[in-house]
DNA sequence: CGCTGTGTTGACAGGTCTCAATATAAGTGG
DNA sequence: CCACTTATATTGAGACCTGTCAACACAGCG
């Protein structure tokens, strides 16, 4: 839907601003881009860690492989996203990352990562929250998973990728376009594909969201926004203590 | 337990060696010391985000309120770790902190932290680090939550714990002295207080874990792992490609 | 010693899963 | 463009796991 852009800054520019210089140092980040089909994997959990991915177009979901051949889907992925960067911190993978729709994708070594650290500072804080970020979304999953009903998960699922497609998209109307089946939106929630069928019917006839093949349009917002049992997140977008601090001693030259 | 250690940087030396020089930069990002009773809250949700806390000494949980009065804990905090800091990307605080043991918590301003990352690349990315390790621990969580049985979570919550304590701990054995209640193992796993207690109960039964009040010891770990459903996580120690990039670029001198 | 919090146990209800069949849409090759 | 295959969605009946409610036992603590 959106036109690739391959240097897309999303996620490092929603907790600060973002010089012209700085756009470019992130740029250089990006390594040799892959094209990737629907239904391949990136990387396998289990495999070793050489580099994270971000991606450039497509959806990809990220999931933890359980022996009994289930799985739960951890992160459904949009563009501007990095992907398998928690397994940085392991010896070997704990994601599966897949491709659920043609994507591209541009493959970052760790190092770039690592150097960002003494090479740009406010970029390595920028990356720093989008990763505090993400462990409060998954916060929510949690307590999403551990305390609510099949309903209350699916609006929470709901709103979550609605929130999230419009701070992409400003435009974003209450019509959601989503390449996942209800299987994945299963493995997503914690549920049966069979029980998110009937919870989203539910749904239909209930007239709270319009649940048609692959597209969700949400037909009343706050009673959903109730149902979930979550407060919308307000992210502190330009939090002054962070745009000081990092002003506090300039970047080293060079 | 462990002896107060006002500079303990277990957490930021998971992942880098620190230098002395290192450790003491790290002493100096504490504020103000403060003491907290059992039960009492630090701070709690929805309230606005002006610090983070490093844990001295004592027992935390950090947990997510929902409507119905339910809650649902996101994580036990021991000594070294630091608290509340996925908030500083929220206007208003997302967990609650509650101390259930007598608890010695350091304050540390969120410019402190921002400023690790112009003064001292390297315990920045030290910081770093432990939060991708957070986020794979979620991740852990959500697939458990998600996709497994009441003796799966228990299982794999108490094998967390133990792998977390022998950390701290290389001496820790196969007891683990716990100062949670049920009702809290209830809120950590997803369950009610009433089916926890069964499950225990089971594994006493079973000879796989003996459960006493606030001790439980592991009698048949492999048995305990493979019901946990989960693998035991290998974090990458020393990463090359850390210290590497690291080094890359001196720290500017001051 | 009584109070309060925590642990334990039973009976029952309810939400979600499992299994199975069918319908519908999407994709494929002729 | 059609026939066929496959993936996905839909619906029903029954089983099972976990929750709810309630009562009681036990421990810690003032």
């Amino acid at each position: 839907m959106t036109s690739i852009d391959f240097f897309s800054p999303h996620r490092f520019c929603e907790f600060i601003e973002l010089t012209a210089d700085e756009r470019e140092g992130l740029a250089l980040l990006h390594g040799p881009v892959m094209r990737v089909e629907r239904g391949q994997v990136i990387r396998r959990s289990g495999e070793s860690v050489h580099e994270v991915f971000f991606l450039i177009d497509g959806w990809v979901i990220s999931s933890l492989d359980l022996p009994e051949g289930e799985r739960q889907i951890v992160k459904v992925h949009l563009p501007g996203d990095m992907l398998g960067s928690p397994s940085m911190t392991l010896e070997a993978a704990a994601e599966t990352l897949t491709a659920i729709t043609p994507v591209v994708v541009s493959r970052v070594s760790l190092s770039a990562i690592g150097r960002l650290f003494t090479t740009a500072p406010r970029l390595a804080a920028a990356l720093f929250m989008s990763v505090q970020q993400e462990r409060v979304i998954l916060m929510d999953r949690i307590a999403s998973l551990g305390r609510s009903t099949a309903s209350q998960r699916l609006a929470a699922f709901l709103l979550h990728m609605y929130d999230r497609m419009r701070v992409r998209d400003p435009a974003q109307g209450l019509t959601l376009s989503m390449p996942l089946t209800q299987e994945n939106i299963g493995d997503i929630t914690g549920l049966t594909a069979v029980h998110v069928n009937r919870t989203l019917r539910q749904f239909d006839e209930d007239g709270l969201v319009l649940c048609r093949r692959q597209s969700f349009t949400i037909l009343d917002l706050p009673k959903l926004r109730k149902l979930s049992a979550l407060p919308e997140r307000q992210w502190a977008r330009r939090p002054a203590w962070l745009e000081a601090s990092l002003a506090a001693v300039p970047v080293p030259a060079e």
